[in-house]
DNA sequence: ATAGGGTTAG
């Protein structure tokens, strides 16, 4: 009945104009052209329903073959329902019918029943599989993320002694990298006799799907060494590593060598490219070869999107996506999400909020990852009642998107915020991870509620069942430290299960800093500097705290010791917003066009500010540059607070975003400039928000 | 009468 219905549906199509009309309508003068021979002739899926109805109608004896080749075409354009007709209808099953159905339901999305079929063949009556069988049985199971099953399948390619099959051992690679089993699937690797381009691909693809870019980059120049033709699909597995390593002069030899090597240049070849450069810094690279593309996909022009934003550079990016928009090319959700977290990251939110009217416009709002985006958007920006509006508004959430509101109100100094979030979040059905504790243990250690936080810290084991990572640890050293509870936070670092990594000795001495304990303070730096020799800022912490407390000569030594080592302090750097152009400032920078009048201005600001009070302060500073006080004057920040309050109206907040820490001295004078200028600022450090108003911070002095 | 590897992202 089925197949009538479905022969009829056939009928009433018109003609695939690809096909002769000699098959449509044979003559009958001539003789029925044999079923095989129609069957070569099929281009699609359309034609391959009108030969098949011809092919009944001609009423030849259908062969076996003829079978077995109809419910191949069919699975092989995803007709799923007709090829199981067919494989319904054939009498004996053999491998190939079983092979052929096993291949269109993995490919094309239905893995549970290629497995299905696969455990009629092993238990009825039925051919056992073979090497044609396994690599679909493979490609189901990681779309399952099934392990035990294909453990299984492994066990009998083993037994049945198909183990050096090089299709079967590539997707066996392929499998355990997908599901990060890498020793595994590097053991497997090792044992393929007769190895090819294609499972140097598996391999080199599972490396850097897993993030090991080192393992990659190195895995295909030993290829090439050995002599292996690289194909485009190498390039493309291997180009993202080489980008996150940021390794420029190895990404200029990959594409000389693609030239060299003559490898098929692709469009996705050059996506690889251009958004290897991109991570390198490259932008110019990356913009000629995006210009030189004759076809630009909606993923090229967001590889380029994204290389402008991540090297700052938002009027580029901006222009680009209207430009995408001018050639026809419909962004996607990851165009708008790529352009996002800039926007977060220099504050642009009038930039942001175009983004997010564009994405209501287009229904990308509905997109977990890009709604997600913008609430970390609208958090970072300071807009923590938008950044809940929309998280509000989600048509679902994952643990991301409830890490991301969470992570938010600790930004903001909300804890209570944030812990009622966490139980809101775990009565939607949703399991914290450890990103969850990160945020909420950091967000106590910013109100110093030191018992909340290590009742956060001791309820992931007990409770969630999750082994706390080195970063757990951090953060509570940094919650006891904070709180001037220095030596608990040693002794809780001495009694860490694991080794202590940097990060555990950084908090401390970070702490150190804050209480002024030299003695503790060196052992940290000394521990820290260990196990990470270049960090500047453990060297800059240190020589904070010899200067805080008169230790010239160690603090002049240290920082000799740096300049030998030539370890750079990262420049503090300030932005500002004003007319949908985000203004940067550096340390004593005078770069900017109106930078006479904003250090005029800034003049003002510090004499107003002595008049009504303020001192500053110098106990962090080091003993050259007490000689000229001044000097603190010109700390970014400041800057950016002179061209804030020179250029935004009165009555609107002034927001300003560093890129690193706010010093304690800074930090007063903001307070007591949003008194006396009756303002509120709000300053994003590398950490936190501190929200100024009637000289009085978020904060508490709590930081 | 059938097979294996890939690009943008919170």
């Amino acid at each position: 009945m089925a197949a009538a219905l479905h022969l009829s549906a056939v009928n009433s199509t018109p003609p695939d104009t690809s096909i002769p009309s000699t098959i449509l309508k044979p003559s009958k003068l001539s003789p029925p052209i044999p079923p095989s021979l129609l069957l070569q002739r099929v281009t699609g899926p359309k034609s391959l329903k009108q030969i098949h109805a011809q092919i009944i109608k001609s009423r030849c004896t259908q062969a076996l073959q003829v079978q077995i080749k109809l419910i191949s075409l069919y699975s092989l354009f995803n007709q799923m329902d007709s090829a199981e007709l067919c494989f319904q209808r054939i009498p004996s099953k053999l491998q190939f019918a079983y092979n052929a159905m096993i291949r269109g339901y993995s490919t094309h999305g239905f893995p549970e029943k290629a497995l299905l079929l696969y455990s009629q063949m092993l238990y009825s009556h039925s051919p056992p599989p073979d090497k044609f069988t396994f690599p679909f049985i493979l490609k189901a199971c990681a779309a399952l993320s099934a392990l035990s099953e294909a453990r299984e399948a492994h066990g009998r390619i083993i037994k049945t002694g198909l183990t050096p099959d090089v299709h079967i051992s590539t997707a066996l690679v392929d499998f355990y990298m997908k599901l990060c089993e890498v020793g595994i699937a590097r053991q497997v690797f090792d044992n393929i006799p007769l190895k090819n381009t294609v499972c140097w691909n598996a391999l080199i693809a599972g490396y850097a799907h897993n993030e090991l870019d080192v393992e990659a980059v190195d895995a295909f120049k030993w290829m090439i060494e050995l002599g292996f033709q690289p194909s485009s699909s190498t390039m493309v597995s291997v180009l993202p590593a080489v980008g996150r390593l940021g390794d420029l002069e190895e990404g200029k030899l990959m594409h000389k060598l693609i030239i060299e090597k003559g490898i098929e240049i692709k469009e996705s070849v050059i996506n690889s490219l251009i958004a290897m450069y991109g991570k390198c810094g490259e932008t110019e690279t990356a913009r000629r070869l995006f210009d030189e593309m004759l076809e630009k996909t909606a993923v090229s022009w967001t590889v380029m999107i994204s290389t402008y934003a991540r090297n700052g550079k938002f009027a580029e990016a901006l222009e680009l996506f209207i430009c995408m928009q001018a050639h026809g090319v419909k962004p996607t959700a990851v165009t708008v999400a790529s352009i996002l977290p800039a926007c977060a990251d220099m504050m642009h939110i009038k930039l942001g909020m175009k983004v997010h009217g564009y994405s209501i416009k287009n229904g990308f709002d509905l997109d977990i990852i890009m709604s997600t985006a913008l609430v970390d958007m609208y958090a970072k920006c300071g807009c923590i009642a938008e950044a809940r509006c929309v998280f509000d508004e989600m048509p679902e959430r994952n643990i991301v998107s409830w890490n991301a509101m969470i992570n938010a109100f600790g930004l903001h100094g909300q804890v209570m915020d944030a812990l009622e979030w966490f139980a809101l979040m775990q009565l939607d059905g949703m399991k914290p991870n450890g990103s969850t504790f990160v945020s909420l243990i950091s967000a106590c250690s910013h109100a110093g509620m030191v018992a909340e936080g290590l009742e956060c810290f001791k309820s992931m084991s007990k409770d969630y069942d999750l082994v706390p990572e080195t970063k757990h640890y951090a953060c509570v050293v940094d919650l006891l430290g904070r709180a001037g509870r220095l030596k608990e936070a040693f002794e809780f670092i001495k009694a860490m299960p694991s080794e202590p990594d940097d990060s555990a000795w950084g908090a401390l001495l970070g702490a150190c800093r804050i209480h002024k304990d030299v003695e503790l303070g060196r052992m940290a730096a000394l521990k820290a500097l260990e196990l990470k020799p270049r960090e500047p800022g453990y060297y800059v912490l240190l020589t904070n705290i010899y200067a805080g407390s008169g230790r010239w000569a160690d603090a002049q030594k240290l920082r000799e010791v740096m300049k030998e080592k030539k370890i750079l302090k990262e420049a503090g750097c300030s932005s500002i917003e004003n007319g949908g152009i985000v203004h940067s400032f550096v340390v004593g920078d005078s770069k900017h066009p109106e930078w006479k009048k904003i250090y005029k201005k800034m003049e003002e600001i510090e004499e107003k500010l002595k008049e009504e009070g303020y001192v500053p302060d110098t106990s962090l500073v080091l003993h050259e540059e007490i000689e000229k006080s001044e000097r603190l004057a010109i700390h970014s920040e400041r800057i950016a607070l002179a061209f804030g309050l020179l250029k935004i109206p009165d009555g609107i907040p002034i927001k300003i975003t560093k890129n690193l820490r706010v010093c304690a001295d800074c930090h007063s004078a903001f307070k007591h400039a949003s008194r006396i200028y009756k303002r509120e600022i709000i300053l994003r450090d590398l950490r936190r928000f501190h929200r100024f108003g009637s000289g009085n911070c978020s904060c508490k002095d709590c930081w």
